[in-house]
DNA sequence: TCAATACTACAAGAATTATTGAAATATAGT
DNA sequence: ACTATATTTCAATAATTCTTGTAGTATTGA
């Protein structure tokens, strides 16, 4: 995952409002809910639901099918689980159970050397 | 986890700089790195990763703890744990799996219901 | 005490984002 | 074709955020 792509899923869930729309989407999974009863079920105008699925489903944080006159979104689960991956890629090898271990140098040994030789000082 | 604590989390996550920190620091783990070293690696002003630093301390995302005149900076990974968990609590009654299943209803039966009933219309 | 280093705090500017109301588009049923 | 419903788009204002430069605080070592 590209970081410009995570970046956006996050922002995309830094706002209560779309929040509060993603884990409603969640919690109703693969059957997802239409654009008008998300704005209903949070009571909120549905134009500003509106504004905001379009930037969730920009993100790539759900995703929208047409039914008739109805836009029924779903959360994009897998998209999550690619973040959730993304963000700890890198952790451990993969393994991020041992960040949790109290062993200094067990996960990224380079960081375990003194706090030295940062600045360059070019003068 | 509160709605305020986990928009605050994502909120620090939704930045460039932020997520490369953040990223860095998972990838350290315990062992962590001092703001400074942060900076020289990411090639950052200092002021401006010590700016980004605060907000995510603030927002629980990392933890610090002073070392003489060095800050260093641990990436906060049970926090990050329960962010996972605050946003999947309510998935399908805690069991995403199901989520991908194709079977309507499974997770939200009460979503499976015609999309209509949602507008009052006092008049 | 003095100087150097590491980091943080503050202020100012541009840039972005959120919310609302009104209007527009598209589909369904008659 | 006409009306009602569902959703989106647009415009405007308010609020927030990002970045940089400068100054300040605190620790270390001579």
């Amino acid at each position: 995952m590209e970081k410009h792509t995570a970046t956006k899923l996050f922002e995309s869930l830094s706002s209560g409002v779309r929040l509060d729309i993603y884990r409603l989407l969640v919690k109703c999974g693969q059957d997802g809910m239409v654009a008008g009863q998300i704005a209903a079920t949070l009571d909120l105008p549905p134009n500003n639901v509106s504004f905001h699925l379009k930037g969730m489903n920009h993100a790539g944080l759900v995703t929208v099918e047409q039914e008739g006159r109805f836009q029924r979104y779903r959360a994009n689960l897998p998209q999550m689980l690619e973040l959730i991956a993304y963000l700890t890629e890198e952790c451990c090898a993969g393994h991020p159970e041992q960040c949790f271990d109290q062993t200094p140098g067990a996960c990224c040994p380079e960081a375990a050397l003194p706090p030295i030789s940062t600045t360059p000082s070019e003068s």
